[in-house]
DNA sequence: TACAAAATTAAATACGTATACAGGGGCGGA
DNA sequence: TCCGCCCCTGTATACGTATTTAATTTTGTA
């Protein structure tokens, strides 16, 4: 079932050499060659093995794109970008599920044994040193939605998560709320440290500001909900700044099932403008995390790397800005 | 940087294919050898080139995996099911995204040219054609929650969609609803026909039950918002059933905004019980769609059909049930 | 027309691995 | 001790392609 080079060589009646040239993009053929090969190609229904040409050229546009983020809902959008992105750019993503069964070095000897050209983590939660693995393995790698570093082992690209927290209090601060309070995803994520860093760096600065501090075990809707209902048995803030959108929907449904009024009696603000923050039944306002920008950077990064490995990682930022939707006061006319 | 069997081979001073024979079950190797390849081996980092071995073997253990949802949450748990399922057999899951601009055929040639081992297409909207292209081509392929067929071309995996209109009607009409909608996705979507003819039957099969027919352009919020918005400005039924559970968020969120009590004005049932759907602030009844069954389903098959290709296709349908919530009117005591 | 240069082609080799084949050494039995 | 068998090992070849090298044709120019 297999038709090879050879049986289209045969058929045309030139050598495998030609045919190979005639599919190399920049190779001299001539036009009657060409079209002598292609004719008994498309007879045969011939189409080169992408796999046994990545064994001379050293490349098999295949991408690694591993994640272990299958529950947060933004990462269907994050996925969906990646995947059209790298497309575009003829790359195939191979996917890698990082569950808490696997072993990470397990997926860094997988990927080599495939191959792949490059590999993307994309994760807010795995530590720094994940990615580096794949770098010490000589496989270019980006870290997407990772933690900033002024000195990366990886290229990074994600958004200022201490300046993330930092807006999040003025906006709250500029709204007039002074008890306010940071409900954060896992501790263990980096993203939530410095979120939650620059939180409380803002609300320092502010003299009448207080704040309080917390955290839920996971980015989701039950962490962010029953944690919201857990602080609603002692003194609850007047706005809360979530670790993400979905916590934001957790916490948004506590205070409902309270019956608190949002925003009059809680504001909320919520990180990342999923879409689904912008459902009428949900409104949110949040501060948008540009995946657009992050994720087209990331797969432009990486094609750079594979061209050059020997670039030096740079952690890069993008600017985050404040949604505004239904979910905190209105801003004071100036 | 690539160490091969070749430098493992020199280093530990014993034939290329002693080397190979180690790394491949089943092969006839000593303890001895075996122990001083392994040393060499790891001496060197060396891990074997599974696109090489595919060569000889004609196995690369690459499923593709394609998909045109990338909008519907639904689909998150889809994948995070599929990749753990695929990597739990050591399949590595080669994803497609294909969106409006790819052609199909396009997508059938480059998953050839990778050589995967077989395709599952999933997707509810796809044409029962497509998953063909990939048969036609030698490529085994399953079809996960396409539209059953007495005579299908190749197999398919998913519910019984006429089933699951007629449960819905049925679940509605037993709790005294009488005037009844079908709401259902694009109408070119080969589900949404199936669920409505089901859902059209059960009325017709029932004296004093009248229903109605719409559809909205997606399986979305907004679609299944706007055409519920639309629904209001007429004379509205006492319940929908809608096609799916976004397109029933979204309808319930008309609802909400107009001001109606849900279940009491007017009653929702979904389709699929996505996540969210249990969320507290959403509570949607549903049926469920039996998301985990149909993937193991549909991974044992394509493994089967790659062991042997001549299997004959057939259609297996999965049984739903309802799950029972807040947006329906509860069941009447026998 | 003739010749050098350029363009095209064919043949040979390499990529990293698996496997058919044949040979070598160990074992048991006579 | 010798023979036959089995287990292991090495050699050679194949998988489908890209690329180097050498041979050939074509082109441009005088």
């Amino acid at each position: 079932m297999a038709v090879t080079l050879k049986d289209v060589a045969e058929l045309a009646g030139v050598s495998r050499s030609a045919v190979s040239r005639t599919y190399t993009a920049g190779a001299s053929v001539s036009a009657k060659m060409r079209e002598k090969v292609i004719r008994a190609a498309s007879n045969l229904g011939y189409s080169p093995n992408a796999l046994a040409s990545s064994l001379t050229t050293g490349r098999t546009k295949m991408i690694g794109l591993v994640s272990n983020n299958f529950h947060n809902p933004i990462f269907l959008e994050v996925f969906d970008l990646f995947t059209r992105g790298l497309q575009e750019r003829g790359l195939r993503p191979l996917l890698v599920n990082l569950t808490d069964e696997t072993k990470p070095q397990a997926s860094v000897q997988m990927l080599r044994q495939y191959s792949v050209d490059g590999v993307i983590v994309a994760s807010s939660t795995l530590p720094p040193g994940f990615a580096r693995a794949f770098r010490d393995a000589g496989v270019p790698v980006v870290h997407s939605f990772g933690r900033h570093s002024a000195d990366p082992a990886v290229d990074i690209l994600g958004i200022d998560n201490i300046a993330a927290g930092r807006m999040a209090a003025r906006t709250m601060i500029e709204r007039g709320y002074t008890e306010i309070a940071f409900l954060g995803g896992p501790s263990s994520a980096t993203s939530t440290l410095d979120r939650e860093k620059g939180f409380v760096t803002e609300v320092a600065a502010n003299k009448g500001v207080s704040c309080t501090t917390s955290f839920a075990n996971a980015y989701s809707f039950e962490a962010g909900r029953s944690e919201m209902q857990r602080l609603l048995c002692g003194q609850a803030a007047q706005a809360y700044f979530c670790g993400d959108d979905v916590l934001s929907i957790g916490a948004l449904s506590a205070l409902q099932s309270a019956g608190l009024r949002v925003p009059e009696d809680v504001g909320i603000i919520g990180l990342n403008d999923m879409e689904m923050a912008g459902w009428a039944n949900i409104n949110l306002t949040t501060i948008n995390n540009p995946f657009l920008e992050i994720i087209s950077a990331s797969i432009e990064r990486v094609a750079a790397l594979i061209k050059d490995p020997t670039i030096v990682p740079e952690a890069r930022l993008f600017d985050c800005s404040v949604i505004e939707r239904g979910t905190l006061r209105t801003a004071p006319k100036a």
